[in-house]
DNA sequence: TCATTAACTGAGG
DNA sequence: CCTCAGTTAATGA
């Protein structure tokens, strides 16, 4: 996917819910990006890092993260192209976690100056910035939900059916099925399970009818099912017209 | 390297 | 007694 299609992606997620002008998009599009690839399980920002620019996602799949003194790591939320993980670190300077690539990952870095300038430039832009802020912190308290209190092939299933959203806002829903790409350990790492235990969940929702996952796709068997078993209300991620 | 599966174990309801 | 999930280990793609 072209840096372009990517910017359109991103205004595309900003504007679902409230508009942009003409100038504010242009403004958006217009950003200086210093594209970068990385390999798969590859650190982008660390933890303790004080970042100077902000990261947009054009390829691949990326998530944040801690790591335990024991070494293992929590994956707090997954990022899919189009978005900006690392948004934040626009206003808190030291990062309080790490930001890595799951796939290989082709990055867009965006300064941090440019992007105030930006802000006060266009209070339009700094607005459905500071929206997609709260919606990402609204996802967090799905995930702890989620990870807090589900049995796993629920949040396996919730997991996904997230994912499917998001990617339908950028177009890359393909009928029942849309890519994950991740190991089974990095799986486990989002679940808060062992690599075999998701194994053994992936394996039971295809046994059971409800959803297949071969070679980093998902296909949706029975919707009915999915959409029961995720227990998933959407509301969190904002994105109907009338929230 | 990653995925798969079995066998065993223990916690907890 | 049953379900869930971690550990270990063997094996396959």
């Amino acid at each position: 996917m072209p840096s372009d299609t990517i910017r359109a992606a991103l205004v595309r997620r900003l504007e679902s819910s409230s508009g942009l002008s003409e100038e504010d998009v242009a403004e958006i599009q217009a950003l200086p990006i210093a594209v970068k690839h990385y390999p798969a399980e590859t650190p982008v920002v660390h933890d303790g890092e004080r970042a100077s620019e902000c990261c947009l996602i054009i390829e691949g799949f990326c998530a944040r993260s801690k790591t335990i003194a024991s070494g293992k790591r929590q994956i707090l939320s997954l990022h899919i192209p189009g978005e900006i993980p690392d948004l934040m670190s626009l206003f808190l300077h030291v990062m309080d976690h790490e930001l890595s690539t799951l796939t290989s990952c082709k990055l867009g870095f965006i300064n941090h100056d440019a992007l105030r300038k930006l802000h006060r430039r266009r209070p339009a832009v700094a607005e459905i910035f500071w929206r997609d802020t709260l919606i990402d912190s609204a996802m967090f308290r799905e995930w702890i939900v989620n990870v807090g209190q589900r049995p796993a092939p629920a949040r396996l299933a919730h997991v996904m059916m997230e994912l499917r959203e998001r990617l339908r806002l950028i177009g890359r829903v393909e009928g029942a099925s849309f890519e994950m790409p991740l190991t089974q350990e990095q799986i486990g790492e989002a679940l808060g399970i062992t690599a075999v235990h998701a194994n053994r969940v992936i394996r039971q929702l295809r046994e059971e009818g409800i959803v297949e996952l071969h070679r980093g796709r998902v296909t949706v068997l029975d919707e009915r099912k999915f959409l029961d078993l995720a227990d998933f209300d959407g509301r969190y991620l904002h994105q109907s017209p009338t929230s």
